[in-house]
DNA sequence: TGTACATCAGTGAACGCGCGTTCACTGATGTAC
DNA sequence: TGTACATCAGTGAACGCGCGTTCACTGATGTAC
């Protein structure tokens, strides 16, 4: 064995994340295997040694978002530190934040992403199921007390947060996106019963 | 004048909904201009008399959807026949039909195209921020009562009904997209205050 | 310890292809007389 | 009415370019003796 054990698997995982990146500021047609391998520090050439080809790194690189231990805990970390009423306030607040508005290079990748998964195969469209329905269930977890229909609430949560960023990245007008995102905030705490006294929204 | 008068302006919309059709399906990226003039029954070499290339057409598309009077019908006809406090229903209840999520090819472009205009110039997104204050507008017309915060409600309302088709349409299981769209349609009808009798939901 | 070797991760030239864009040209049109 | 003409919307060959993909090769690595 002439390379250290795991070499590939850490190698693997560099262009992944050259990839979301990537990715998530230009789009799936929008990035080249060259710019990719670049960023990962290599030459195009050694790509296919790792993927079958582009369309098979899209639900790679939507995976990555659920099986990383690096993203699973930015994503549900939260969970771990709070009390569990607390929890879906806590996402909701930083999905709409200042902060995931403009870093757009580690967005989630259902605000940078979605209508690429779209028209990608059902692969990648699954790896996103996986990730919508992972956000669904922290924000489940959060309603405690309306057990019958918290499923559909955390779902309209869900949407209202991921529609919200969404919408706000697209304008034209900063100030606008701003007051948008604020608004969603304000909506998504009072449909999980965990609105705080009202006037200041920690979304702008 | 060889040509009677207004010829190239009927052209040019057909050309304009040549690209919208497509972009809608494919992306802007994902659709050549050739495509784009055969759609439109010409060749690709007449376009460049009549745009200055490839991306001016973003925002033409874009702006179609406001300006041009079939799509402004569509867009703010369902206010025309209606009383006041029920259009917003109405609108919710369209946008987040069955019939919306499967009419890709003449979606409403907020649902198919958000993160292509994203990536787009000012102009394209300029086009988007008018379309997407059209709906707030009309949704918050119906939020009579409710003076103080009805922006804010009505931009909520808006990025509910976008985003929960936005991922509904990129769900690789069409059940559980038909789930999201119901959620996201009860919750946008009792945020308007338009509830219904709860139970069963048009959006399915 | 030193030398020869087998392995294989990564390289880069080359491929066919379709893209956006340009431009000299065609030919259908309405006009002038 | 008929003929010659000017206009210009639309054509299609051609361009350079960057893309995704392939593959014969390189050279750094750990191993065997």
């Amino acid at each position: 064995m002439p390379y250290p054990k795991g070499h590939r698997e850490k190698v693997k995982k560099r262009i992944i994340d050259s990839a979301r990146r990537l990715f998530n500021q230009r789009g799936f047609e929008g990035v080249s295997i060259t710019e990719i391998m670049q960023g990962a520090g290599l030459t195009h050439g050694g790509f296919y040694s790792y993927f079958d080809g582009k369309s098979d790194l899209y639900a790679e690189v939507m995976n990555c978002f659920f099986t990383d231990p690096e993203w699973k805990a930015c994503w549900e970390g939260v969970s771990v530190d709070l009390s569990a009423t607390d929890v879906g306030a806590q996402v909701v607040n930083a999905y709409l934040s200042r902060q995931h508005f403009e870093d757009v290079e580690n967005s989630c990748p259902m605000v940078a992403l979605p209508t690429d998964v779209q028209r990608s195969g059902t692969k990648a469209r699954q790896a996103f199921e996986v990730v919508f329905r992972a956000m669904v269930d922290v924000l489940g977890r959060s309603l405690a007390g309306r057990k019958r229909d918290a499923l559909a609430r955390a779902q309209a949560i869900a949407a209202l947060s991921i529609g919200g960023m969404v919408v706000a990245r697209t304008l034209a007008d900063r100030s606008y996106a701003d007051r948008l995102r604020s608004s969603c905030c304000e909506a998504a705490l009072e449909m999980g019963g965990w609105k705080r006294s009202k006037g200041r929204s920690r979304a702008a």
